[in-house]
RNA sequence: UCCCUGGUAGCUCAAUGGUAGAGCAACCGGCUGUUAACCGGUAGGUUGCAGGUUCGAGACCUGCCCAGGGAGCCA
């Protein structure tokens, strides 16, 4: 059994050890010296904190190891916790002792500015930083207010498929990839195998990888990004949109409570525009959108879909995020049920963040009727025997039911009000980038 | 696939068609409260690649490669 002189801690709970010998565990993150002093800077995943080497209080050896230790060395240090007004965060430890673990190479990431590309290809380095730690906890509490939303109403997490027979949609590039001789693709939604789920749970979700082999090169997107896609029985597209925005609200008065200080004090985040997500959302027909693109001086032809441009305009107009629901039937996929009356639009509902963070969920009303499904199925020229279990859904005791899927990237990009989506993931999947 | 912008030291960037430079990082030295510490010094270059124009090209022209932003499509 190991005796330890001291106890070992985290730095984000130092607080509570004021005047105590601790040891903590960690990497190098930075150090300053002015000749008889060093400060080194030591993060361990929980935080960062400021440890002070006196010459006069260390051996020789060790205050001129430390001096030269370069940046993300690994060591542990022991030494006495003490408030301090001059310290980042207001503590220090006065180092009595350390041990080096490994002395790290040349460091490529400084600290200083760095282009994008740099970064990427140095995205298993980057992930160390105040920043990259604030955005990546703030994406670890939308996932965790997802589902402590849904499992709290009930839900059953089940999950889908990332290998499929077919096209999910039938409409965007699927990655392909050989399934012992046959093609496999992966999955560009789980909303399908949810459908089959809420017949059997009544309310579901599944939360996973989607892939898109869309050759889109925006800020919005990713080639491989998450999406959480819950779908109830007996839910119609009111129910939907009532539950989207109890949801949406949910995980942002979530982080606010939580993660302000990541939002505030590291991403400068205006909050002010977070506070009021709550429900009611305001929403507004497809007709509704379009006369007011056209107010707007946008030569808007009434069928097509909406460009980032167009959803960015309409964002606007609101201060909280914004449904759009009754699209023309043309710009939905197949399994989306006409509104009974005006069977030209279908019951479906995108709901578009504010600030230009573009469309966070879509979802709508599915077919429940068995005849006009299998019509859809043909009309798209989908493989029927690939759908043959999806229309059993219908044959088998078919009622009402709705889902929706948010993009967890963009809902923690708009949260974080980040640039770019791909800082909202740990390993983003680019167009030409798949390294590291 | 298309449009726009860019590619110079490990990194971030300068350089009227006329001797390729700075800051940071590295290395050597100095400094007892630093805050992306600071101060002095050393070293560091096939200017993305291939052609072309010119007495002379990092700069101008052509092609290609790579990256960034946007369009289309989507969450």
């Amino acid at each position: 059994m190991v005796i330890r002189a001291v106890e070992v801690v985290y730095i984000s709970g130092i607080g509570a050890h004021v005047g105590e010998e601790v040891e903590i565990r960690g990497w190098l993150y930075n150090k300053r010296s002015s000749g008889s002093i060093h400060f080194l800077i030591i993060r361990d995943g929980t935080g960062f904190l400021q440890a002070v080497v006196a010459r006069e209080e260390v051996p020789v050896e060790l205050f001129e190891t430390l001096g030269a230790l370069p940046q993300e060395s690994s060591l542990t240090a022991t030494g006495v916790v003490r408030e301090e007004r001059r310290a980042p965060g207001g503590f220090e430890l006065a180092l009595k002792d350390a041990r080096i673990i490994q002395v790290a190479s040349e460091y490529p990431i400084s600290l200083k500015e760095h282009g994008v590309d740099f970064l990427m290809d140095h995205r298993h380095l980057w992930i160390r930083t105040p920043r990259q730690h604030a955005i990546l906890r703030i994406r670890s509490e939308v996932v965790k207010a997802c589902r402590d939303f849904l499992d709290e109403r009930g839900f059953v997490l089940l999950d889908a498929p990332i290998l499929t027979p077919a096209a999910c949609e039938g409409t965007t590039t699927l990655f392909e990839t050989d399934y012992f001789d046959r093609k496999a693709y992966l999955t560009q939604s789980g909303q399908l195998y949810m459908e089959a789920g809420a017949m059997a749970f009544g309310r579901v979700y599944c939360f996973g990888p989607t892939f898109r082999a869309e050759k889109s090169k925006t800020r919005r997107h990713l080639m491989e990004f998450w999406m959480i896609e819950p779908e109830m029985a007996f839910y119609d597209l009111d129910d939907n949109m009532k539950l989207q925005e109890e949801f949406v609200s949910y995980i942002v008065q979530r982080v606010l409570s939580k993660r302000s200080k990541e939002l505030v004090d590291v991403l400068k985040r205006d909050v002010s525009k977070l506070r009021n997500v709550e429900p009611p959302f305001p929403r507004i027909s497809y007709d509704e959108a379009v006369r007011i693109l056209r107010e707007s001086g946008v030569d808007f032809q009434w069928g097509n879909d909406f460009g980032g441009g167009d959803e960015t305009i309409l964002a606007e107009r609101f201060d909280k995020p914004v449904f759009v629901h009754r699209y023309p039937a043309a710009c939905k996929a197949f399994y989306m049920k006409p509104d009974p009356d005006r069977p030209e639009v279908v019951l479906s509902a995108d709901l578009l963040a504010p600030e230009g963070y573009g469309e966070i969920i879509g979802g709508g009303q599915r077919i429940d009727d068995l005849e006009l499904l299998e019509a859809r199925i043909k009309e798209h020229k989908l493989p029927e025997e690939a759908y043959r279990w999806y229309a059993d859904i219908r044959r088998y005791g078919s009622v009402p039911h709705s889902g929706f899927g948010l993009g967890i990237e963009r809902t923690v990009a708009w949260i974080c009000g980040l640039d770019h989506v791909r800082e909202a993931i740990p390993f983003p999947r680019l167009l030409n980038r798949i390294y590291p």
